[in-house]
Parts: C-alpha cells; sequence; structure tokens
DNA sequence: AACCAGGCGCATA
DNA sequence: TATGCGCATGGT
C-alpha cells in the first residue's frame, strides 16, 4: 500500500480489492452518503470524505496520515490480504461467482458502541427505515458538527435519556433496546476491550446478555464492530442462500473468514 | 406454541 | 388505492 500526500489530501494506492460503491452500501454500514462521487460520512467522531479515483487509488479529502494510519486503514481492513482470501474462495464455484461480480466489497471495521446499536435497530427492519431511524438518533442526541454531519451519540450520552426521548427515533420496541444496551455498555457490565480481546464465543455470550441482541444481532456486532471474521450473521437472504446452495454447510475455503464470504454471499443474492 | 409489539418498503390486489 | 407480508427479538 502507497500512500502519497497531496496538499492536504491523501492519495492511497491499494491492491485493488476496494470498491467503495459496493462496501459502503451492502447493509453492513448505514450511515454513509454519496455526493458527486465523493462519499461522506462521520466515523469515530470525524467527518470524513472519500473517493474513488480507479480501482487501485483511493482519494481522502482533508485528511492528515495520522488520521489514516490510526483509523482509516482498520476501518477500511485494509490490512487484511483479500487477494488471499478470494483466490482461495475459488474452491467453491457460487463464492467464485459472487466474488467476481462484487470484486472489492470489503468488511468495515466499525466502532463497537455504533455497530451494537446500528444492528438492535436493524432487527425487524428495512434498511431504508435503519438509516432514518439512525439518523434522526445522530440529529437529536450526537454533537454538531456542521453541514449537516453530526457524530454517533455515545453509550453513555444515550444511557442518560429516557423512552420517551427516544420517541422522536420512531424506533418502536427497539426503543426499550437501545437503552438497555447503552446502560450496560456505559456502565461497564458489558465489556467491549474484552470482547475485543478474546474469543468470539466469549463475545456470543455477553453480547446476547443484551436485552434485544440475539444470536442474528450478536454475530452482526461481533463481524463488523470487533473484527472477527470468523462471525456469521445468518438473516433470511442467508437462510436462503444455505437451503439453496450449502445444504451440507459453508464449503471449507470460506473458512476462518466465513463472515466475508457471508458478505459477498448476502449481496450477490439479495442483487439477483 | 402462537402471537404481538412500531413502522415502513415492497409486492401484489 | 388498498391490503398484506416480511423483518429478529422478547414477552405474554
Amino acid at each position: 500500500m502507497k500512500i502519497m500526500k497531496e496538499n492536504n489530501n491523501l492519495s492511497v494506492f491499494t491492491d485493488g480489492c476496494v470498491n467503495l460503491d459496493y462496501t459502503l452500501d451492502c447493509g453492513q454500514s448505514f450511515r454513509w452518503k454519496k455526493e458527486n462521487d465523493v462519499w461522506q460520512a462521520v466515523v469515530c467522531g470525524k467527518k470524513i470524505s472519500v473517493r474513488q479515483i480507479d480501482e487501485n487509488n483511493l482519494l481522502f479529502y482533508d485528511t492528515t496520515e495520522e488520521d489514516f494510519e490510526n483509523l482509516w486503514k482498520n476501518y477500511f481492513d485494509l490490512e487484511r490480504n483479500y487477494t488471499e482470501i478470494l483466490n482461495r474462495f475459488k474452491n467453491d464455484p457460487y463464492l467464485t461467482e459472487a466474488t467476481e461480480k462484487y470484486y472489492g466489497i470489503r468488511v468495515l471495521n466499525q466502532e463497537p458502541w455504533e455497530a451494537l446499536c446500528s444492528f438492535i435497530i436493524s432487527q425487524n427492519n428495512n434498511i431504508p427505515r435503519i438509516k432514518g431511524i439512525i439518523e434522526r438518533l445522530c440529529e437529536n442526541f450526537g454533537d454538531d458538527l456542521g453541514d449537516g454531519f453530526f457524530s454517533f451519540p455515545s453509550a453513555e450520552k444515550i444511557a442518560s435519556l429516557t423512552i420517551e426521548d427516544l420517541a422522536p427515533l420512531r424506533s418502536g420496541f427497539r426503543a426499550k433496546y437501545i437503552l438497555d444496551a447503552a446502560k450496560k455498555v456505559a456502565e461497564k457490565e458489558i465489556d467491549f476491550d474484552a470482547i475485543y480481546n478474546s474469543d468470539i464465543s466469549f463475545g456470543r455470550s455477553e453480547l446476547i446478555k443484551i436485552k434485544g441482541v440475539g444470536p442474528k444481532v450478536a454475530e452482526c456486532c461481533l463481524l463488523y464492530g470487533f473484527k472477527k471474521a470468523e462471525a456469521f450473521p445468518v438473516d433470511v437472504w442467508v437462510k436462503r442462500i444455505m437451503s439453496e446452495l450449502y445444504p451440507d454447510g459453508i464449503p471449507a475455503c470460506a473458512y476462518p473468514e466465513i463472515g466475508i464470504a457471508q458478505q459477498y454471499l448476502f449481496h450477490w443474492r439479495r442483487n439477483v
């Protein structure tokens, strides 16, 4: 990976397996917006603007090398060797098709709290409405960073609120789950560092202690928020994939990064 | 064990 | 334009 400074911007040359359009609009994150070919969001409390120049080149606007090294490199999972993983996936015909068609999806490493909160909201829900609820959550309780951008509110901030405070979100029965999660996280009853640094089985048993977090939401948190590539969220689309294509289970070549395989298969199956 | 709890996109009537 | 369906979890 080569990094070049261009005034205040950072030009990053990757291995080519990075497609922002696929990555930022495949149901794993809900806050990115594309405006004039530039993808924008607030991540880790900072506004980020990034553009795909070509297959190998990303341009990060107003970005320091320090922020890229400390935040964005990990966020976009750029340290992982996707070439090697996707080559291994080619031992399976369906994974071959999915990875060729949607080459460049990367599994993001989002902030644990944002991932947890987002996937609690995602349950029994569709993507347009998930985005709306999260947007209202940030507008109401996040920090105003100007130009219509808001940070994702902290667990501590949410923990200080009541169900009535959350009414403007129109999140329905999920509001009580959001509060329970915020309280358990703010009071360190759920220890993010421990989950991050432990085996996936520990994270599974911890996260389902939160009301509104079942197996599916827990797997999403572990995959997108705790960098567990071996997490495997099974939603209705993945259930279809499993019954239609893999009645005997996930092919061996997908291990151990079955979460990455899942992301390609999910997007592929949804866009048939 | 079957149903409901917000609400909305989506497919079908 | 109206109607029903799906959605992931917990509680009844």
